[in-house]
DNA sequence: GTGTGTGCAAAAGGTTTGCAAGAAA
DNA sequence: TTTCTTGCAAACCTTTTGCACACAC
């Protein structure tokens, strides 16, 4: 089965039709070895270099949020001026190289776990990430 | 002393006129008992809901930045369209409450000590920064 | 008087929205 | 044919910038 037909079922199955858009967005993003990281502007730029056709901005963000609302992509969080996404979704945390701006995953044996020993009445955690800046060592 | 005072002192000690304005925002964020958490738009509103003059946002702007630089302010990245700080500036992790949208401190002892396991060649660690999520516990 | 700081308005950068036209089912 | 998706432009929100005026020293 080609990699195209693995798209439009993956689209299909979380009830997303897999328009040329969506299934072109897919393939840069999810035919690869390694898990991608990548901002959203990064993401429009890939796809404005390619000789293929242009997608709207619109379309971009459009496919990006569908993706990870059907939990095909994690939001990451680093800064307050841009969101970042992760195409590797199981539980993991990240190194943000901020010479470089560029994420590393930490697979979960990098990390000791990690223990919260305070409780809120009424609430539970959803979720705990870490995030490790690294700069340049002197 | 009066509290005035302080802030002057603290101002000038950090090579910072004490202007009006300044001095003003210091008291709103430091003459507190506990830390405090706010974003800019926030800060901006409470000042604009004062009776006394009014400041402009780059001022206030400005005046954050500029605390933030001395170290009297910590930023916290929580999402990616709005910056918060926190005057709380000792080494610490935080909840946030994703209902309230609401920053809570985890002290020292609230979370057990983080190892990171692996290295990047030529980098070095600037920070390691734990988000708890919170959500309400159905 | 000099050097900083303030305030305004404009601009920038990322993201969202409304709506008409187009594609998928 | 009906429903969903795309693309464009405008709108939005937070943050930054340029510059004239005002204030601190």
């Amino acid at each position: 089965m080609s990699i195209h037909k693995d798209f439009v079922v993956k689209l299909r199955g979380s009830s997303l039709r897999p328009t040329k858009q969506r299934v072109e967005i897919c393939e840069l993003l999810f035919d690869r070895d390694e898990t991608f990281h990548f901002s959203i502007g990064g993401l429009a730029k890939m796809i404005e270099n390619r000789t293929k056709e242009k997608i709207s901005l619109a379309t971009i963000y459009n496919t990006v949020h569908a993706l990870k609302e059907k939990g095909y992509l994690k939001e990451i969080v680093i800064n307050s001026n841009q969101s970042y996404y992760d195409t590797n979704i199981k539980h993991h945390h990240h190194f943000f190289d901020e010479t470089k701006n560029e994420l590393i995953d930490l697979s979960e044996n990098d990390v000791n776990s990690i223990e919260i020993k305070k409780e809120i009445p009424g609430k539970k955690i959803k979720s705990v990430e870490v995030l490790v800046r690294l700069v340049e060592k002197k």
